[in-house]
DNA sequence: GACATGCCTGACAACGTTGTCAGGCATCGA
DNA sequence: TCGATGCCTGACAACGTTGTCAGGCATGTC
């Protein structure tokens, strides 16, 4: 369907400091100090020059603006996310935005899609219009393209998973701790036999996991048991194909550990489907969305992911504010939620 | 946690044209040429500009050239949304950048968060940094004060809601049918009593729903009572507050109709603790995330939120590019999909 | 050989703004 | 009354780039 309305009026050309300065009967130079609040005007001056702009409306260029400064800022930063639209990085971006807004900061984004090349020209793209510094969740793993850039001045932190090939700050989840709790806390509830489902090998926090989930067994004395390990996941569909494989498999897990929010889901269904939700524990890393709705809930691993946003972004704004200290690596902790579905008995209980 | 890495190196001054040309041996409007793959330069000289430009680590300074350049343009775009955080935001926000990107053009987004001042703050630092165009999720309740930023020359589309005292391009979703479609849907199924839960009255989209609702009520010859309906809620857990009570009334429902995601959640938390959930009907608008493993399924109106953000984004670039036709407002329709929830039959089912 | 033609190249101005600096004017003290 | 002081104001250059235009050189034509 499609209403047609009123034809637009003709544009005319966007007044500029000159325009304001001719109305007012006063130099462009006055009209930059009225524009910019620097003292020293005199009140009536300020009120004619004032007037004029609303007269005109004039709208100032920051651009032009920040390209004769000597400062430089165009008070604007880049974000490069893995997929805008993910609740992840949709949380990671507004917990920045909130940063960048009280600086009175622009924020571009852009999705990368574990795409090596496209996380190279998004970072182009920005850097060619002057960000003042670049907040990244890197997919590929080379980052030295950004070393001279670095060089040049453009402060940048990275977020989730940390640079390769580069020196620079980031901010980690700590995967590795956080998935060496969560199987422990399906050993201290009596199993020993559990399954471990992945996501892709090649990015460094599903890595971080698996050893995590390797280690607590090592510590428990389990020994690793391939059969019940499956990593490169990506879509739930695919974890629930697994999960339905080795459920009923000669020997099934008792429990089952989900490395990511989206394998999780894919678990859960299975486990629906074969009316074992309340017989086979599960842990997953990640919260899944409106999980309240689900019984038995989704014990989880939680991310403190606004937190992870807001101290790249206070990193970021420190750097680019001059700080120039040695290169920060923060890592932030992960908090066990027990909702249930990692609290179900396995048969070696105490 | 926090561990200490290298030193960083003394940050050195960004090379420009000038000093290409410096070390390539030729002038600052040559470099220009060659950065611009324009014609006419001798394959030599080309080949000692890129030598020179590789060497120094050249990066175009994009803002200054749009500054300069006749069309203006700065390839860049600002989004405002309700919230970058929210699956509906984030959605329109990736379609919209898919659009952008194949154009080599980046995108700005800032959450309004239903405020109208806020509206106003960010459209305003989008327009000083010279954005091409605007795609705006409004607030507020008059958007005049973008009349003269249209006739500066800035398009603007507006997306899921309408414009207010401004004549500019819109995309919406069809709510008042999709609602009057949903809610038919039940009285088909039998049900005469039907619960209405909305939204904020100050949102444009939840009032046509609403109105959907009552027409479809009229046209069934169905009485409105104002017992089972309640407007304004917007957290879930209201939603349930009010579900569980109207359950509890004497004269309960046998249908509910939720106007929002949120809300459906609500009123599905309500329906499953009082045990309700597959005697009592439920159409909802819009989907809820992971609704794959909540039984019985949500019976939802989907939106085609992508298809929103696609058009906008296509809309905004035609007047970019120059077209000048009369304001059009275009509406995408609204899918029903049947997942259990809303087809419970009610006492009067034929 | 003289002249016209066309292709490359670079000098200069300009985009819209802010930094620098000098000049004008009023005020103050002697 | 005169000079010194300080406050306002505006002329000019500059940020990094592209548009305009003129000049230089080689080639082609008669």
């Amino acid at each position: 369907m499609s209403v047609n309305g009123n034809v637009e009026f003709p544009t005319r050309t966007r007044p500029t400091m000159r325009e304001v300065a001719a109305l007012s009967g006063t130099s462009l130079k006055t009209v930059s100090r009225v524009m910019n609040n620097e003292a020293g005007v005199t009140p009536a001056l300020v009120a004619k020059v004032k007037q004029a702009a609303l007269t005109l409306n004039y709208q100032p260029n920051f651009t032009a603006s920040s390209l004769r400064r000597n400062d430089g800022k165009t008070n604007t930063i880049g974000v490069l996310l893995e997929d805008i639209a993910n609740p992840f990085s949709a949380a990671l971006h507004r917990a920045i935005e909130e940063v960048a807004r009280a600086r009175g900061v622009a924020v571009f984004a852009g999705s990368v899609d574990e795409d090596e090349s496209r996380e190279q020209e998004l970072a182009a793209a920005f850097i060619s219009r002057r960000v003042d510094g670049l907040i990244i969740v890197p997919a590929g793993h080379d980052q030295s393209y950004l070393k001279i850039e670095k060089q040049s001045g453009t402060p940048m932190v990275f977020v989730d998973r940390p640079p390769a090939l580069l020196d620079a700050d980031s901010v980690l989840t700590a995967n590795f701790e956080g998935a060496k709790a969560g199987v422990e806390h399906l050993i201290n509830h009596g199993h020993r036999r559990i399954a471990y489902l992945g996501d892709l090998e090649t990015i460094t926090t599903a890595v971080d996991r698996f050893s995590g989930y390797k280690d607590a067994l090592d510590r428990a004395g389990i020994a690793f048991d391939e059969s019940i390990v499956q990593m490169n996941l990506r879509a739930s569909v695919d974890a629930e194909h697994v999960t339905s494989k080795i459920l009923a498999s000669p020997n099934p897990p008792t429990a089952i550990f989900a490395s990511q929010n989206l394998i999780s889901v894919g678990v859960m269904q299975a486990l629906h489907r074969f009316g074992l939700q309340y017989s086979v524990a599960l842990v997953g890393f990640d919260d899944v969305p409106m999980v309240e709705l689900i019984e038995p809930g989704l014990t989880a691993l939680v991310q403190n992911i606004s937190g992870l946003g807001k101290a790249a972004a206070e990193m970021l704004f420190a750097r680019i504010d001059g700080t120039n200290a040695a290169t920060e690596h923060r890592v932030l902790d992960v908090v066990l939620r027990e909702r249930g579905s990692g609290e179900i008995p396995g048969p070696h209980e105490k």
